[in-house]
DNA sequence: ATCATAAATGCACACGTGTGCATTACTATA
DNA sequence: TATAGTAATGCACACGTGTGCATTTATGAT
């Protein structure tokens, strides 16, 4: 019983020719060893027939699957669809297709996940979930699969990563709101487990001392996780601390919402009492009340170049790829 | 020169073993087959040397891949991660794994993604894109592949399809306008090919005439897409146009943010001068200036119903299974 | 026409796993 | 203990395709 009768065995039959004859006219790569004429009528046979190659089946012998990885935290954050989309569409254009993983922020999770795809044979791997020391890297690296991580690197830089410069944002952050007459600045940062958490942090210090500022550690929080939810208690101890602040950079556009719910809620109001920062560029920040003023990422070209590393430590592994930074930009 | 050197081969020859007994150890189904002591013993070679099945050859074997194919318009509009996350994840814990393929509104990207895809020999696939009268929904039937579509549906409801009530949508979104005073309502929609956009049209007009007030097609538009600028720019033609309205109802979010930009262009204040509504709930609608009223949709729970009916589908081909239709809520 | 050479095609095996059938090892019953 | 019956394992083939090598066919030069 088989189920698709229409293989290259079946076209074959048809031709009148050996099946490996076929084989090499389906392959772009092989087809100039066969005589034009065969392969002509052997194309128009497969044609008719509607015939798609079984990947499965040229995977098992090749023993590349033409699939890699998209590994995520939380797809709704709206930050990776964009990088998601961008790495799709150019791996796409190599005729590569991507699956598509959310681990939810959960390390197991992504372990699990991590095991689907190592016995799916990807041919590479993009990680967005990086932590500052991840094992899930290690895990990569002794399973011998190309990755490159986005967003988020790990310590050391050992990897090959596209990022944005992260304290350079924070850095035009605060140079904007000391610009407009802000001297008492408060911090709202996410997990310092992430290098993009920990290099805004350390950004903001770098940045207020620069400025003759003092980064008080007493109006930096660091909340559990980047939601807006945790933005908002945040900001509320932040008001309950009784602490003089006039401005708050948030480490990101969700964090920046909550703040301002929480200054809502507090009857101050957003920018006369309070200046908020985000971090991100959400879509439509700008219709926010009050437009959120923020750092624009280049996501997408996040998401291309990531791809493009990936394909070419796919074709040559032992190549060391060089990192990207990306400049972020005040909007 | 075997690049896996850790198949199920070698692990039959350390444990002493036939392949097959240790094939039938490591499928769960056939497990009860062979001796608990040769199984333990097989298991912990298995985990030792850290074997990931090759999911290639079962494919090709038993021809499942495993996995399914999710295919989405434009994964940066706010209304798929959502869906996407609940199918990836509820189909994850049934071990099928998510391709996503972004078609970037082209139908010939669609077509060849779906080539792609069933070149893979995915299982199933979740349709995101459908046309009212649409050739990849027959091109999925011809090639026997169990599809679902999702948020969008064909006309006849031919197929099987998870989607909301967006003709009830619209009508609360005018009775809530109406409650509130307004008479003059005009409407922004989106191309009249998706069953969404038709159906909220739809709605529109009959809620109207329900109230006793008169759909006015000279304020009604139809955008070419479903994007911001597609909506400042109607907006701005329905100005200019210098009927009278005191209320726009789009049928999207992104329509209504572009109707916001165009009547603040134009110094007319919102909601003073003219009240907007939009439709999906857009994360944080509520912190735009103003909070959008919109319309909130199970999103979660849309891509969770696509995938237990993908399942079952997938389970069981023959099955004809009711679509599925939710309630959409004003918030 | 003959032969040397190149071009075209056939042949057979391999990739890693699943599975029906045959064979062997074990258990229990008389 | 012999026998029947069952549990456990081995055997061999199949899934659909790619590819090195052998073989045949076409081409061109003498």
């Amino acid at each position: 019983m088989r189920r698709n009768p229409s293989g290259i065995k079946e076209i074959a039959r048809r031709a009148g020719v050996h099946h490996s004859t076929v084989s090499r006219v389906l392959n772009p790569q092989t087809r100039s060893l066969v005589s034009g004429k065969v392969a002509t009528n052997i194309l128009h046979i497969a044609e008719a027939l509607g015939y798609r190659r079984n990947s499965m089946a040229v995977g098992l012998k090749t023993s590349r699957s033409l699939t890699i990885g998209v590994i995520v935290p939380d797809l709704t954050n709206p930050v990776f669809p964009p990088i998601v989309r961008a790495v799709e569409r150019t791996m796409g254009t190599e005729g590569y297709v991507t699956v598509l993983a959310d681990t939810d922020n959960s390390m197991e999770t992504e372990r699990i996940v991590l095991d689907s795809l190592y016995s799916r044979q990807v041919d590479g791997l993009i990680l967005a979930t990086a932590l500052l020391n991840d094992d899930i890297v290690a895990e990569c690296r002794k399973r011998l699969v190309p990755f490159v991580l986005v967003n988020r690197t790990i310590s050391g830089a050992t990897a090959t990563s596209v990022v944005t410069n992260d304290s350079y944002g924070i850095r035009l952050a605060v140079e904007h709101l000391v610009e407009l007459g802000h001297r008492k600045l408060a911090y709202v940062g996410g997990p310092l487990n992430t290098s993009t958490s920990k290099s805004r942090h350390e950004g903001f210090r770098e940045a207020m001392t620069a400025h003759r500022l003092k980064a008080d550690p007493r109006v930096m929080y660091e909340c559990k996780s980047l939601t807006s939810d945790a933005g908002s208690t945040a900001c509320q101890s932040l008001i309950q601390s009784k602490r003089r602040f006039t401005a708050i950079v948030a480490a990101n556009d969700l964090l920046a919402l909550g703040c301002y719910a929480a200054l809502d809620a507090a009857g101050l109001k957003c920018p006369a009492d309070v200046s908020v920062t985000g971090y991100n560029d959400m879509p439509f920040a700008e219709h926010f009340a009050p437009p959120l003023t923020t750092l624009r990422i280049p996501l997408t070209e996040m998401g291309n170049q990531a791809a493009l590393l990936l394909l070419r430590k796919m074709r040559d592994p032992k190549t060391v790829l060089p990192s990207v930074q990306l400049q972020p930009s005040l909007v």
